[in-house]
DNA sequence: TGGGGTCCT
DNA sequence: AGGACCC
């Protein structure tokens, strides 16, 4: 529709094989749904307008660029699919109830759900005000920068946020005040339409009674947990109530690249070979402007079996040798065969080809995607960074020890990725995209939360990315104010003085770009000119823990989510104040008070597409600080707890908590539960930039 | 009923 | 390797 405006005004229906995967508001006003056979659609709207929607290589490149403007603003960013993502606007919302007058605190941009406007209780959540005027910003920049429009959500946590998001549909967005959950929940229509109970769950849920949202709400918890074990019972039961602690991790590169084609018939090796080979050379592709390199190779297929279930896939993977991984890296087309080889002897581990077969599907990915590493040794490089700089505040040294603890200790895994992708619909420029607006949902989870529902949500960590790394920031425009282009972002745990001495091609090389495959995009292009000299304090004082700047216009760039008052009153003012980017190194400290006391707030945007829906949500929590579980778990107590015990918990205050995932070979090594590295940080953004430089091989 | 993804077991 | 979830 955005490449084309005069599909704008006609129903229109993307379609995908024999199915209509989405379509534009005009055609759902005549009765058409997701996911409805082209045949049906066409009955109920013969004048319908088709665009095919196999390929999703424009619709994924828009997806990151939509993740990669949020991020600009906050890397908080977690996506959810190609349509939706979540932030966490805490800070940007403490900041400006900081830096603006009260009065600015309580108005709402946009609805807000049950109240009216006038509602005098509206008043009594200025930070979820804050947060619906961030919200909008953030659409409207989306929506100038992109063409997109979309939905958002403003909300305390990510459920909510996602929830609210789409109850005013399109192009408009909605805040969810804490008094308003039980509402909110008691208006879904079944429990399949909790984000998080998916099919095989409601048919569990249905086999033991339940079937309304509020069925589960009061369902003993005794009986959930003799069905479904301790921590997925009170997952449920929570989402029931509309409680989600979960922490907005930040999504950073994606963990695997696949690319699939499905088929009514195929039965020959021949056509086989062929469709795998289409496969790998437009993931070559992929992979190739990606930059990392993908250590494991898969292969999927679908088989037809008349009776049942055209679904169920099976799959075999295997890993890439070294040598055919650095040509697709380097994009040398003689990987190509070579991979195909591969491809086909994992075909031929699953199908006897000696007997008639019937595919309908064939899947290819790359995974276990490796970051390269710099030119140099990777003692060497390792070694440069163990000198800590000696004006970090204490808290912040605290969270930079842990930090880098956790990823040195992980370079010997794999690192992980960092960026991921955008897309999102336009609405409006030029030619073929199809996905709709852009929903954006924020959720603002302030302490008036924790009185709400469970006082200590709060102590969730962010063990990942620091909060105010910048973000790319757009184009030049945007970087013209003085000092703007002087300091580049480099990891808290990284000292200054320490990088300045390396060769500049190696901290070219550090700072490289990360989302590789929208590297030609609008957002990135500052990297070039940019010279890293000193990592700023404030930087640290915000972020928890890493803030590796891995995308080419951090570096140019101050950290947006520190914009001031000023961002408040229009765009250009905000750009500016980006520019121009204060440091409070005391910031951190103030901060951690914050969170240790109460306070929890997060806010969530999530933003649904025009068309489908979208969505990005804003959530934050504050943790506690650093080490492995929640603050208010001894650690002694914890280690006399029995194996299985522990490894509950774990599990659950893994899903809590936004630590980057550097998984790692090293996990197995018999670390206790605690020590549990596995887990480091592959999933921030800023980590996974860094960590592409270390070989894998060095652990 | 598509063409992606994520994480957990 | 499969299964659950999400869009």
């Amino acid at each position: 529709m955005i490449r084309n405006p005069a599909l704008r005004n006609v129903p229109l229906g993307i379609q995908q094989k024999y199915i209509i995967v989405t379509c534009n508001y005009v055609a759902r006003d005549l009765g058409l749904t997701k996911l409805m056979l082209v045949t049906d659609a066409k009955e109920k709207c013969p004048q319908l307008v088709l665009v095919k929607g196999e390929d999703l290589t424009h619709y994924r490149e828009t997806s990151y660029k939509v993740t990669e403007l949020l991020m600009s603003f906050c890397p908080l960013v977690e996506r959810l699919g190609f349509d939706e993502n979540f932030m966490d606007i805490t800070e940007m919302v403490e900041r400006r109830m900081e830096q603006t007058p009260e009065s600015a605190h309580y108005s709402y941009k946009g609805h807000v759900y049950n109240h009216d406007t006038s509602d005098a209780k509206v008043m009594d959540h200025p930070r979820l005000a804050v947060g619906s005027h961030i919200a909008a910003e953030l659409r409207a920049d989306i929506h100038s920068k992109l063409g997109l429009t979309g939905c958002a959500g403003v909300a305390t946590s990510k459920l909510l946020a996602k929830l609210v998001s789409g109850t005013f549909k399109p192009n408009q967005q909605t805040t969810l005040l804490p008094e308003s959950v039980k509402d909110i929940m008691g208006s879904l229509s079944g429990l399949r339409k909790v984000p998080g109970v998916g099919h095989q769950t409601a048919k569990r849920l249905q086999a033991l009674g339940l079937v309304s949202v509020q069925d589960l709400q009061l369902f003993p918890l005794a009986d959930l947990v003799r069905e479904f074990g301790a921590s997925t019972a009170q997952r449920l039961q929570n989402l029931a109530l509309g409680i989600d602690d979960t922490a907005v991790t930040p999504t950073g590169a994606p963990q695997s690249l696949s690319d699939e084609d499905s088929f009514k018939k195929m039965s020959s090796t021949n056509e086989v070979r062929q469709k795998v080979e289409d496969l790998l050379s437009s993931l070559l592709d992929r992979m190739h402007k990606d930059g990392r390199q993908p250590l494991t190779l898969r292969l999927t297929i679908r088989r037809y079996s008349a009776t049942n279930k055209w679904f169920s896939r099976e799959s075999r993977q295997c890993p890439i040798p070294n040598h055919i991984g650095q040509k697709i890296t380097s994009g040398n087309s003689d990987a190509l065969a070579q991979l195909v080889t591969m491809a086909m002897k994992l075909f031929h581990k699953m199908v006897d080809t000696s007997t008639a077969f019937h595919l309908t599907l064939l899947n290819m990915c790359f995974s276990n995607l490796q970051a390269r590493c710099a030119a140099v040794s990777k003692g060497s490089i390792a070694s440069f960074f163990t000198h800590r700089s000696p004006e970090k505040t204490q808290a912040s040294s605290r969270c930079q020890d842990d930090l880098s603890q956790s990823v040195l200790g992980n370079l010997t895994g794999q690192a992980g990725s960092d960026v991921e992708g955008k897309t999102e619909e336009l609405t409006g420029q030029d030619a073929s995209h199809w996905i709709p607006d852009i929903p954006t949902s924020l959720k603002i989870k302030p302490y008036t939360q924790s009185t709400l529902h469970s006082p200590e949500a709060s102590q969730q960590q962010q063990m990942v990315g620091e909060c105010c790394i910048g973000g790319r920031t757009v184009d030049d425009k945007r970087t013209n104010s003085p000092g703007m282009t002087d300091f580049p972002r480099l990891p808290p745990n990284i000292d200054p003085e320490v990088f300045r001495l390396l060769p500049e091609d190696i901290q070219k090389e550090l700072l490289s770009p990360a989302y590789p495959e929208t590297a030609h995009g609008p957002l990135s292009h500052s990297t070039q000119s940019v010279r890293p000299t000193a990592s700023d304090p404030a930087d640290r004082a915000h972020s928890s823990h890493h803030n590796f700047s891995e995308q080419p216009a951090s570096l140019s760039q101050p950290a947006p989510c520190k914009l001031n008052d000023s961002f408040h009153s229009t765009p250009i003012d905000r750009k500016e104040t980006v520019k121009g980017f204060d440091r409070q190194p005391n910031t951190l400290t103030t901060n951690n008070q914050q969170e240790h006391s109460i306070t929890s707030l997060q806010y969530s945007l999530t933003d649904l597409l025009e068309e489908g829906n979208s969505s990005t949500g804003l959530v934050s929590q504050r943790h506690s600080a650093d080490c492995g579980f929640p603050g208010n778990v001894d650690p002694k107590v914890f280690s006399e707890l029995p194996p299985e015990v522990q490894r509950e918990l774990l599990s659950e205050w893994r899903q809590q908590r936004p630590v980057l995932k550097i998984s790692s070979s090293s996990k197995k090594q018999g670390k206790s539960p605690l020590a549990r590295e596995g887990k480091a940080p592959a999933k921030s953004s800023q980590a996974n930039n860094l960590l592409k430089y270390f070989k894998p091989s060095s652990g």
